[in-house]
DNA sequence: CGCCGCTTTTACAAGCTCTTTACAGGTCCG
DNA sequence: CGGACCTGTAAAGAGCTTGTAAAAGCGGCG
């Protein structure tokens, strides 16, 4: 009982109890592994999640494990989420990826070497 | 007595007292295993009721039973459903099935299928 | 028994999801 | 700049799920 029961912003509502989700009133079209996937992001928003821990928590893979699975999936996420996919979902070279609620996207650019805001298990 | 007596929308009616179902006031001729699979259905319209389920409640299967005949049967009802089978019963790939009271169904096209969404027990 | 309607099985076609592969493009760092 | 990684992308393939048609099982009834 200590989780939400949806994430909820400008655009984008994720139903955890219905592992569904809607954009702009539409119903977003997922498949299980990309639900688990935004489902995962999204719980941390606002944190970069690294690739280890998405291919641990989606995929249950071990570290070590070398796979472009992750990349894929996080592409067709992207694609789904349209026009605000590079608002929404962020790379952070060689760490992992973060979702930004929406309104909150600062410039990322490889540049900042200030303290790189959150970050999972670091 | 929690249970409505009948299920009512634009073009279909289903009374439970009767055991019956009129599509656009011309009854529907429904064998009794049609009529307990879309009555099951029609009671949790707008939910995914998952595969499991109805093969529990209708034919009493318990897990792990692999049969097609659940799929036979719900073709057969959409064949009786006419125009309106598409519209009416969903598919939600790998979790079960949705019946949509008429006018609730939004068809995004391209690239995928309908969208996860309610999902009973999940 | 023989017919008939309902249900289930069978077999194959079609569809969907996930993963891998291969290569292009980016990023970091000396 | 150049090499070593890392990520983006498209396409192909494997594995499983569902659609469909036809045949087989089953039970009631004249």
């Amino acid at each position: 009982m200590d989780h939400p029961q949806c994430y909820r912003d400008t655009h984008l509502l994720v139903d955890f109890e219905r592992r569904s989700a809607t954009l702009d009133t539409q119903p977003m079209a997922l498949t299980r592994k990309e639900y688990d996937l935004l489902a995962l992001l999204v719980t941390y928003a606002g944190v970069i999640v690294p690739r280890a821990e998405l291919l641990m928590r989606v995929w249950g893979y071990g570290a070590g494990i070398r796979t472009r699975t992750l990349d894929v999936h996080i592409r067709h996420l992207r694609c789904k989420l349209g026009v605000y996919a590079d608002s929404y979902i962020e790379t952070v070279f060689g760490v992992g990826h973060r979702f930004q609620p929406y309104g909150s996207s600062r410039r990322l650019q490889s540049s900042a070497m200030e303290p790189p805001a959150l970050a999972l298990g670091v």
